[in-house]
DNA sequence: GCCAACGTTGGC
DNA sequence: GCCAACGTTGGC
């Protein structure tokens, strides 16, 4: 099992909006080492929900429900997409700020490419964030 | 709103 | 195949 964080911005599509329609459809990503990463999920996967420029904090977890397959919004037919389905929500949010204050955590891939919008997440990573989050 | 980082495009 | 120009992302 892989674990993975996946960037919205809140104003586009928040996690209020994930936690609505309960699945989503994670496409619209034009970027290779992004749409690899999610090339790469398994069923079952889970990933943290992050709110880019607004917030800027990981605000919850989804599950990846379905398989990489190619993106129907993509007409290059270069990019692919998953579906992700909503776990559950942080207790607390863990900012970019705590991210980059803890010891453990400046070495993710979150912030040393902060522009890639799919990253992987270490289980060590994994299981600091979800403490500094209230969830077990 | 600015700008750094970085990915992509296109001319050569 | 290189690299300059340009566009986009996302933090500040």
């Amino acid at each position: 099992m892989a674990y993975w964080l996946m960037k919205s911005e809140p104003n586009v599509f928040s996690w209020d909006d994930m936690v609505k329609v309960k699945k989503e459809g994670w496409d619209g990503v034009r970027n290779y080492q992004a749409s690899n990463n999610m090339k790469a999920m398994k069923i079952g996967d889970m990933a943290f929900f992050y709110h880019s420029n607004i917030g800027k904090e990981v605000v919850g977890i989804v599950k990846i429900s379905k398989l990489y397959h190619p993106d129907p919004t993509d007409t290059s037919g270069r990019f692919g997409m998953v579906e992700v389905s909503a776990h559950k929500p942080l207790k607390t949010a863990v900012t970019l700020a705590d991210i980059k204050a803890h010891p453990k955590l400046q070495k993710m891939a979150l912030v040393k490419q902060s522009r890639l919008s799919v990253c992987p997440v270490t289980a060590d990573e994994w299981k600091t964030i979800c403490k500094l989050g209230g969830v077990s």
